[in-house]
DNA sequence: TTGATACTTAAGTGAATGATTAACCAACAG
DNA sequence: CTGTTGGTTAATCATTCACTTAAGTATCAA
């Protein structure tokens, strides 16, 4: 999941894409690299969940899946706040201790 | 910084340290590997700019910055709502053509 | 001083990644 | 049917990653 957005490329891909679907030839088109490169940065969002896409005719249009955009948002969120909380403890420690050396 | 947290190690060493601080041995006791692997992973840590270290003594002491983490989480956030924008928007355009969602 | 503790650095290795080219398949278009 | 477009598969290759071991550097404790 957060291996599949390490990658620049894919990255960008995802970016593309949460401006509208895209066929897997409009992805590479600003891409500098070969079609078979961008399906395997495809293949990478797929298989984490990031992005579906379904093929009509011989064109594949994908499309993201803001559900397993959203997990990844919780996890960093539940640890971001965890320690936002530790730092609040750590202020009221302080506050209710105006005699210690460090309240300047 | 997605690169960052791509690692379940790395994880798990960020979820450690958003329960507070921690001594680099103490990030590595549950981590079934040496501790030169352990080094490494806190220098990407650090890097990325998502742990903070200072060293009293020969301990060296980690803890997260809050902010690197909110700024993934904003990337994220970003991406997920402008699709969910998108989904609203075809929503609109269905309820606005109850006949036949398919006029071409 | 001697020894243990807590890292740190350096060097090396096997596996995973990110890319390439070449060839192949399946719709259309004419 | 024939050629072109859009995508797919397969084989390959260089690089980067995630470790490892071995040796080195500071503290701290006795």
């Amino acid at each position: 999941m957060f291996q599949a957005l390490a990658d620049p490329a894919r990255r960008g891909m995802v970016e593309r894409l949460s401006r509208g679907p895209a066929s897997v030839s409009e992805l590479a088109q600003p891409l500098a690299m070969s079609l078979p490169a961008v399906m395997q940065h495809l293949a990478v969002l797929e298989a984490s969940g990031i992005v579906r896409s379904q093929k009509v005719g011989r064109v594949r249009t994908c499309q993201i899946d803001p559900d397993a955009l959203s997990l990844a948002e919780t996890w960093i969120n539940e640890r971001r706040t965890l320690w936002a909380k530790r730092l609040d403890r750590l202020g009221d420690v302080l506050a209710a201790n105006p005699d210690n050396g460090d309240s300047k």
